[in-house]
DNA sequence: TAAGATAACGAACAGTTTGTTTTGTTTGCA
DNA sequence: TGCAAACAAAACAAACTGTTCGTTATCTTA
């Protein structure tokens, strides 16, 4: 058993790449961008950028996911409590923070593919949180898969609203605006409209 | 004054392109047809494409305007109360009517764009019966501009889910189902959450 | 039905982008 | 120091794009 340690210029030029596409998705839209564009900006050589992904795609994913579990992790930490099926409130903040970042990811409709895929993450987290809500051998009244993707959905949505629209209001106002909206949902749709 | 009749020829080229991109859709990636395989499959000359499209995106961006407002004179029709802001029922029907085609536009996340552009069309339409329904200077708990991208957000999300999930359920209880989503949120975002 | 107009065809074109390959250089680590 | 891995640079074929232009097919209208 060789105990190999990677070469540190691995990580160097992923990240490298993933700034220089950053960059560049401030700058024009995804689509137009090539991958030329972006190894002139990274001042990395074609051959070295195919060595470490198969296309521009490739790294444009692997960056999406590696945020996203970042993400998901601010999102179990602000909130333990499983019965909360709400994002905590230091989401919003978390991303106000990176919003930089965040409006890379999402402008010039550049990946849509990142809030598709958050939704997807979150929407499986929430039904099995909805579930445990629901006395047993209780039928809700919508069924629970649509609820958990009406709420992901819902949240996808008004974050992508928020960060579009330059964040008008605050964070915490955010988190609130969410709760007020879907809190009546859920207990519509898993209990009745008036019990 | 000469009445110049419109050539036929122009409207059935640019239907065979529709098509040819409809079907192309179900084989593969959006991003992954080339403006080649369009007219192949079409039938038509590089050309004549040209004459009618700048590009591949313009192609499909009309093809989806052309639906997107008869999908809106549906949803019109069949709901002329100011007060209701729901899309009706018909709106299902009529979607699951023509599934084929929203299956093709929708498959193989092919046109988020629709979705998106169908959320910005509704949302702003919603805007206005929303605020139709607040008495005069009463200020609405949740913003009316959140509020209406909230609501097309949901309808748009659980379309999108349905036609995912290959339809499991009718049009009528999917109506059913956003309604009792839908209504208690916009009590909530409008009056407050009891009274 | 013939003439004129318009639309479509198809080939050829330069310009890009892509992904691969080859060769030589730099860097990390033992 | 020396080796192996990572990288740079350039050249390459293949594919796609968008345009041009001469030719052919089709419609309209007189």
């Amino acid at each position: 058993m060789s105990s190999v340690k990677p070469d540190r210029r691995i990580n160097r030029t992923r990240e490298t790449l993933f700034h220089a596409l950053s960059a560049l998705m401030l700058e024009k839209r995804y689509d137009d961008i090539t991958v030329q564009d972006i190894i002139d900006r990274a001042n990395v050589g074609r051959s070295t950028f195919y060595a470490h992904y198969q296309d521009k795609e490739d790294l444009a994913v692997s960056t999406m996911i590696t945020i996203l579990d970042s993400l998901t992790d601010t999102m179990e930490q602000s909130n333990t409590d499983p019965r909360q099926f709400l994002p905590g409130r230091g989401l919003f903040e978390h991303i106000r923070e990176h919003h930089q970042m965040f409006k890379t990811l999402t402008s010039g409709r550049g990946l849509d593919l990142f809030f598709q895929k958050g939704q997807e993450y979150w929407s499986e987290r929430l039904a099995t949180r909805l579930q445990a809500m629901l006395p047993q051998n209780q039928e809700p009244k919508v069924p629970i898969p649509i609820l958990a993707h009406y709420v992901s959905g819902t949240f996808v949505t008004l974050l992508k609203w928020w960060i579009d629209n330059k964040m008008p209001y605050t964070s915490d106002r955010m988190a609130e605006i969410v709760e007020q909206l879907v809190t009546p949902s859920v207990q519509a749709g898993l209990f009745g409209m008036s019990g």
